[in-house]
DNA sequence: ATGGTCGGCAACCGA
């Protein structure tokens, strides 16, 4: 079974990339972020063809989530579900018997700013989530866009970017919480290089010169994870459309 | 060079 992650930034400017990459990769889960879609705006017909169920969540112009499955989909839910109004951040679904928790989680913008204590009670929301909803050993698959590198070779300059919103200790420090839950980064159990990035900045030719973060994740619970046969960043895919400034990220698993 | 580039969507915000 192949899971994959991929922030598209605007799912409807990167239908024909991610139609191709359906073709090229034939991933039996593909979780999705950044749709940027109003769910009475989803391309439903676009996917008519293409051998995926879906399911979405979305809000205007900013976030959204979607997960593709070639099997079907059940017990899907969205958000946190701590609070009556939240963005469109969390997607969670069953599919083969596996859950599938899909995230978004909110970059912060600045140190000092309010978006950041956001991302930092976001994260502390989403451990009560796991731990209010399942059991360590459940078979669980938490993948999307993290927006946090976790080490010092996950940054193309550790040095300069030590205390940016998305490599800093409050956010590892929060990450690390949930994964003593008992969740493995399961791209690090097969993948120990440095420069293994997924998010390149749009500004200053940054993927030209391979200024990256490693921002993307699948995380597997420890009995799931050990089931992983390999994990791995695929290259930007460009088709004939622009580039998203992610990249997917792809595991399989012997399930 | 105190910027740079995208996407949504119509003036900026977010990344």
């Amino acid at each position: 079974m192949i899971i994959a992650t991929f922030n598209v930034n605007s799912l409807r400017t990167r239908l024909g990339i991610i139609l191709d990459w359906f073709g090229a990769n034939q991933p039996d889960v593909l979780c999705v972020q950044e749709t940027k879609v109003q769910d009475h705006d989803f391309p439903v017909e676009a996917f008519a063809q293409s051998g995926y169920e879906f399911v979405f969540r979305g809000q205007k112009k900013y976030n959204g989530v979607a997960i593709f499955s070639k099997s079907p989909i059940s017990d899907v839910s969205f958000g946190l579900a701590d609070e009556p109004k939240d963005e469109a951040r969390l997607i969670k679904a069953v599919i083969n018997g596996i859950t599938i928790v899909n995230t978004y989680i909110p970059q912060g913008y600045d140190r000092e700013s309010e978006k950041f204590q956001y991302k930092l009670r976001w994260f502390a929301r989403l451990a009560e989530y796991f731990k209010r909803h399942f059991k360590p050993n459940d078979s669980i698959v938490w993948a999307g866009d993290f927006n946090i590198a976790r080490e010092p070779k996950d940054v193309y300059d550790p040095e300069g970017l030590w205390g940016h919103v998305c490599y800093c200790s409050e956010v590892q420090n929060a990450l690390n919480k949930i994964m003593e839950w008992g969740f493995v980064d399961v791209f690090r159990r097969h993948c120990n290089q440095a420069a293994q990035y997924t998010f390149w900045d749009y500004r200053g030719g940054a993927f030209r010169q391979n200024m990256g973060w490693r921002l993307d994740y699948i995380m597997a619970t420890k009995t799931l994870a050990a089931k992983c046969t390999n994990c791995w960043i695929d290259k930007k895919p460009r088709s004939a459309d622009k580039p998203s400034d992610h990249t997917p990220l792809i595991a399989q698993f012997k399930v």
